[in-house]
DNA sequence: CTGTTAGCGCTTTCAA
DNA sequence: TTGAAAGCGCTAACAG
């Protein structure tokens, strides 16, 4: 019968040296060397018995671990792919590992998962994400997160700079702004806007700095219409559809993220009313595997993947810095850049 | 000064119970119960110190974690992301951490993450994607997979039945065949496969399983174009290009995954080739967030999030089964759904 | 019920 | 260089 996991105290056995002999053999740790013939001798031991470190041993004596967590709304959704797929080629660069929690779009699901992320002594926990616009949520959040940085955990998130935390800020605003004067610029003037969720801060500036791009090209907001929903395909879908249906009004329509301008487009094709030649539509996020939809869809990019390595890397602090120092909070702006595409071509004054 | 982190101990001294009593009112482990008064003094004490259970050192004792570890070819692929999802939601219904590890297709950074995921004697290893067809390859991964069920560790693995653990196996050469024969009957008659890598198991059967389809529906199969590539979007592109730049004379493109039929039908457009009139386009997968592209592509319908459910669910066993004896090697063999859409409205012979 | 105590596997002083 | 030994924080016997 043989054990069923080999640990270093059967291999420095096996090797004929000490544990802590068999122990520096693997770390070679802080020029504490081991004579090579011995160190051999050890290796050879740690093979033939299928030796393989117990990183929770070793997590605990060190007081840390070698694992990220990322905290998304939905893994499946195609925003959040896209940044968590940044954050693991980062953290893969840093040795890490990355526990990715997905929230299905419940604050309470994030908080627990940012309290299980600190039961792990997580190296870092990183908040992908819009934040919620309730003051007793964002306490909540902050003081789990807190906890961890007490921990010596690094911290970081992505959407708002509101959690007293390093944060890579989504210029949402300005970027929808942007858009807003583009689209006036291309001669639309009756806009809808679909802005998803009242409380998801994301959702609302975004809808928000549309409204004033376009009061700043002079168009009277009173005629935009702004229509709260989901934040997915499905709800802009359905909105679309009900507005279409009570008689809509207008030449164009911007939603607050690219997915929802699927569904949007969806809805007014199953309505009959062509794309873009009826209707323009626009978007936010410039989702890749969305780029080949047709009409090519005018949208805000953002640099979902580069934002994720900057977020992994804003938590770890800059490679200089020693790991065990508490990273200075710090803030990296990412703008949005307007993208126009075949889905609003433009508006000729009749 | 404060304590970095309280303890257990920290708390037990501070509701002046012994550690062993602490412990228990937090576990309540089996039966042994702690009277409720003292319950309480350390569920307070517990509160006013921030304590925090420290995972890595319960898990030392208990000897398993509560991670499940996900390999996946990348996390940024719609498949792979709807699949993570499908795993995470399990996960969360067994009180489960997912660590998630993206390969970027690198069959060696696959074999490195199961043996990181081994060190940190996961619960679980899943490993979804494609087999890759290289003996060498196939013998080191089934090597590392035995050491973590040797550690009490389970696996699963979703694609191919080669690996000599459970396995949810996605029936790619059926769905394929039965793909080629709705194509054939729908008049289709010169197809060009855009058949993906020689290496990758799942592309592999599914480019062979569509040419079988169409033998059966009573093509000569040596009129099939079958052209390999990479499997994605961009190689796709490249291909279907490539093809119509030296002249092709098809009137069907069969992609073994959406993402490249979206390439097709790209490239298709931009060399001025209509979809679907002059050529059908199909794929596999149906991938939820290409549903609405125009015109709506044919393709064979997975069922990704369930078969990550199924995925975690194989490796722990069924619920009745106790934690810690050896799951069963089960095989879930996955049904494709062949789902004709727009992209292949058929063709009446001329 | 509650407390004492012996580890889990590993790293790291501290001596030799 | 190497070894002996002291924990890291927690759980689970084993006694009371």
């Amino acid at each position: 019968m043989t054990a069923v996991q080999a640990t270093l105290a059967d291999v420095a056995s096996r090797a004929g040296v000490s544990l802590a002999t068999a122990s520096r053999a693997f770390s070679g740790s802080g020029g504490r060397r081991v004579r090579p013939e011995l160190r051999d001798r050890v290796l050879r031991a740690a093979a033939e018995l299928n030796y393989s470190p117990n990183a929770s041993a070793r997590a605990m004596v060190l007081g840390r671990t070698d694992i990220v967590g990322l905290v998304v709304h939905d893994i499946a959704d195609p925003y959040f792919s896209a940044i968590a797929s940044g954050v693991m080629a980062e953290a893969a660069e840093w040795g890490l590992l990355v526990t990715v929690a997905s929230t299905l779009r419940d604050p309470h699901q994030e908080l627990r998962y940012v309290e299980l992320l600190h039961q792990q002594r997580a190296r870092a926990v990183l908040l992908a994400g819009s934040r919620i616009d309730q003051p007793e949520l964002l306490d909540a959040i902050r003081a789990e997160l807190r906890a961890v940085t007490r921990t010596g955990g690094r911290v970081a998130c992505l959407s708002q700079d509101v959690l007293d935390v390093s944060t890579v800020v989504v210029e949402n605003r300005l970027g929808a702004a942007a858009m807003g004067r583009a689209l006036h610029q291309r001669g639309y003037r009756r806009f809808v806007v679909l802005a998803g969720p009242d409380l998801l801060v994301t959702a609302r500036d975004r809808a928000e700095g549309f409204v004033y791009g376009l009061a700043e090209a002079g168009l009277d907001t009173a005629t935009v219409r702004v229509v709260p929903g989901a934040f997915t395909r499905d709800g802009a879908y359905a909105e679309m559809r009900a507005l279409l249906d009570e008689g809509l009004d207008a030449d164009c329509v911007f939603a607050v993220n690219d997915v929802m301008a699927v569904g949007a487009v969806a809805a007014l094709r199953d309505h009959g009313t062509p794309v873009p030649e009826a209707i323009g539509v626009a978007g936010f996020d410039d989702i890749a595997t969305l780029r080949d939809i047709t009409p090519a869809l005018s949208t805000v990019r953002v640099p979902l993947v580069e934002m994720g390595r900057t977020l992994m890397r804003l938590a770890l602090g800059s490679p200089a810095r020693a790991a065990d120092e508490p990273a200075p909070v710090q803030r990296v702006r990412v703008p949005g850049e307007v993208i126009l595409r075949a889905s609003t071509p433009g508006r000729t004054p009749a």
